[in-house]
DNA sequence: GCCAACGTTGGC
DNA sequence: GCCAACGTTGGC
């Protein structure tokens, strides 16, 4: 099993949203960034666990866990006109962007910050405390997931 | 709200 | 293919 993290703005889509929503479930549409792209259509596989990401909060941090449950196929929000993520150039023949489907598995016991992310022995690594990193969707080792699971408190299984 | 870092676009 | 201009991300 891998493990990946995906970055959500919560006044947009917030775990508790994920948490509410039809069998906990959505589909990962709007990325539009290629390494991302790839991560989502070739990498991420059904039963991988997710770090769910909360961006540009107050604070930011990691809201919980959630799961693959529906692996990389084409994102429809990229050819409908009147979605926000559309992309004129992508075509319904041809897609560019994919997504996954995620199910949320826990919320952490509390919100683990990316202020007490930065300086942990083992994260040094990691794609998210790395200065200038944007991706919204990154990797996560094994490693990583049981230390940042130990801060949170919550089992890493 | 500011702005650094990064990705993309397009002129040449 | 280079690189300046531009748009976006996201911490602070």
């Amino acid at each position: 099993m891998n493990h990946w993290l995906v970055k959500s703005e919560p006044d947009v889509f917030s775990f508790a949203d994920l948490l509410k929503a039809p069998k906990k479930t959505t589909c990962w549409d709007g990325v539009r960034n290629y390494q991302a792209r790839n991560t989502l259509r070739d990498q991420m596989k059904k039963g991988d666990r997710v770090f769910y990401y909360h961006s540009n909060a107050e604070p930011s941090g990691i809201a919980g866990i959630c799961e693959v449950v529906r692996e990389g196929y084409p994102d429809h929000t990229a050819i409908d006109s009147k979605d926000p993520h559309f992309d004129p150039k992508s075509r319904a023949d041809a897609p560019t962007w994919y997504m996954v489907d995620v199910r949320a598995v826990a919320a952490f016991p509390r919100l683990v910050t990316l202020a007490e992310l930065k300086g942990v022995k083992g994260l040094e690594q990691m794609a998210l405390v790395r200065k200038g990193s944007r991706l919204s969707v990154q990797p996560v080792t094994r490693r990583e997931w049981e230390i940042v699971c130990r801060i949170a408190g919550h089992s890493p299984d």
